[in-house]
DNA sequence: CATGGGATTGACT
DNA sequence: GTCAATCCCATGC
């Protein structure tokens, strides 16, 4: 069972959200998805805030796509495209805890860790094997899907904070993180501070 | 056509 | 904590 294309062209912030706790598999591996982040025209960090451009042309286009890119020159990063077309954003998938295909991950990834497999963006699309040539391919009736949360499944406790790894509008609270979970990108979720007293 | 920067990771001090 | 690796593509000459 799969997201339809509704759940997608919606408020990329809410559809950020709502995608904690959901399923995405890819070749033969799946996991539960623990932490994204959420990136929109109207602001700096997002690659779409330059216009439409033949890279960007995926996030202005029809929701329910995944937007894949390459990082660094060397990672492939998953985003699904939301909102209407004609609107440039997407919800960055940052962090899975595997849940089926462990063994195939281990063989992508060279690592043995569990908690290894898939706690970074570049991780899990090595993990599930997408690479730049799923860009623009559809979630709905495409190779990844994205599927709903268990009916039955306990609904992950969220918590919010700001974005990582950029300097644009570093302020916005677009992070998305499933509470307690061992396999978000950075150790510490946010919103949890390890504060003492001061 | 040359250049620079980036939504990262892993190795090393 | 620091730092290099390395590819795509937007921008500028």
């Amino acid at each position: 069972m799969r997201l339809g294309r509704e759940f997608y062209d919606r408020p990329v912030v809410d559809v950020a959200r709502d995608l904690v706790g959901c399923l995405v598999r890819h070749g033969g591996a799946a996991g539960w998805i623990v932490e994204t982040e959420a990136y929109h025209h109207s602001e700096p960090a997002c690659h779409a805030y330059i216009g439409l451009t033949p890279r960007t042309s995926t996030l202005f286009g029809d929701p329910a796509v995944a937007y894949v890119y390459r990082s660094y020159g060397i990672h492939a990063l998953l985003n699904a495209v939301c909102e209407p077309e004609g609107v440039g954003a997407a919800v960055l998938i940052r962090a899975l805890e595997p849940v089926e295909g462990l063994d195939v991950m281990r063989a992508r990834r060279d690592v043995d860790r569990v908690d290894d497999l898939c706690s970074g963006p570049g991780k899990l699309t090595q993990a599930l094997g997408i690479e730049l040539d799923l860009n623009g391919t559809s979630l709905i009736d495409g190779p990844i899907a994205f599927g709903p949360r268990p009916a039955g499944a306990e609904e992950p406790v969220v918590v919010q904070g700001p974005r990582i790894g950029i300097t644009q509008a570093a302020g916005l609270p677009w992070r998305f993180c499933a509470l307690g979970s061992r396999s978000v990108s950075r150790p510490r979720p946010p919103g949890l501070r390890a504060s003492p007293a001061a």
